[in-house]
DNA sequence: CGGTGGCACAATGTTAACATTCAGACATGA
DNA sequence: TCATGTCTGAATGTTAACATTGTGCCACCG
């Protein structure tokens, strides 16, 4: 039974998208870790397609900057120096910043609802590899109340370079992690429900800054 | 002759980032008019080229955001509503004030030369598509003078959007943009070279505020 | 011994043919 | 007359073979 304003486009997706959806799988396990080159043959072969959509995956993962292809010479997973995670903080900032402002503007009381349970849901999270997937949906979950279409597309632009991010930021501890951020998201998604943009803004950047901190202090 | 510095990577292009070049350009230029149906087959005919870089020169305009692509329906030209440009402005703000900040601290004195050069250059423009062109690239200028690799694929996701926006503005009417737009280019980019953000951003705003006004007002 | 040129291999870019799916039209029945 | 079901046609999704390009190796020369 699906209610009525929840009925999915019903979409059927191509194999590009499915095969898209097992390299992202392999890249946040560890199976392709960063600077592995992709071959195209290779991966066709592994998943049993064609080329052709395994290409196509390979543009989609390209826009979604988890890879890097150039001409003739494929693609490889991303690597994230210091200075990338200086650019995905700034732009995460300026895209966060805006997504609140439109959230306590546009959002529906499901929109808000739906943010407090992914913050919930961060809590029940077995590992912390789990709870950094909830800790991006979480944000997901703010970018969509925004009812930005623009907005989430420049999110999920950066959205899994956040996400491996996260991963290598547990790897390095996750001391302040795994108790703090579930109460900051519960925080942030009463503020967001109060509607109260003046005192959101600032704490989404401060929940930023504590993520960003630990590895530039220790890196 | 090459300036030491300013040696392009002279990679090779394939033939679907061709076929994308053929295509905005035709976008542009009317020959297909937003809402229209851009078949594969029709295209890698007209073109003379396969149906594999025609479809990938269709994924990667969709990235652009001037197409739109559906599960077995093709892609269509992406025509821009109300609610749109509301979207792109709103965007556009977020991401062009963190350029200006970022551009006022990282950009070289030859960065900021360019932004000063695309100002210039508008004035010589002859026509107002071409006006309408040497905006955009004043922009971009600025967002290449924040040394800021994803802020300025964010931008290229909307820029142009932003640019089919121009011209539907200037289809309105050209009164208060012709004369107004190049004087307002000069300004901001002095501005940039003093590096003074304080007083550029809300320059930026009012700039962007103006272009958006003529649409809300008289759409 | 260091540098340069060419050669062969391997991987991507491109093409054309095959399979699948959607949208509209037409006929049929109530 | 309207709704429903099937059918047809055209367009996209997919596949496999062909062409082009980049890279590393090895011989050759200075």
């Amino acid at each position: 039974m699906i209610a009525p304003g929840h009925a999915e486009p019903a979409r059927r997706r191509g194999l590009a998208d499915e095969v898209a959806d097992r390299l992202r799988e392999g890249i946040f396990a560890g199976v392709y870790e960063p600077g592995r080159q992709l071959r195209e043959v290779e991966l066709s072969a592994a998943l049993d397609v064609s080329r052709g959509p395994v290409r196509e995956a390979l543009r989609l993962l390209e826009r979604e900057g988890l890879v890097r292809c150039s001409w003739h010479r494929g693609a490889t997973v991303t690597t994230l120096s210091p200075a990338d995670i200086v650019e995905l903080d700034s732009l995460r900032g300026a895209l966060e910043e805006l997504a609140v402002r439109e959230a306590v503007r546009n959002a529906t009381d499901d929109d808000l609802a739906a943010v407090a349970a992914a913050a919930e849901a961060m809590r029940r999270a077995p590992d912390p590899r789990e709870v950094a997937r909830h800790d991006i949906a979480f944000h997901d979950a703010v970018f969509a109340a925004s009812h930005h279409r623009r907005l989430v597309e420049a999110w999920q632009g950066i959205r899994n370079q956040v996400h491996l991010f996260l991963l290598t930021r547990i790897a390095r501890g996750t001391e302040g992690y795994l108790d703090a951020v579930p109460d900051e998201h519960r925080d942030l998604a009463a503020l967001l429900r109060a509607r109260d943009a003046a005192a959101a803004l600032p704490r989404f950047a401060e929940h930023r800054a504590r993520a960003f901190d630990v590895l530039t202090a220790e890196g």
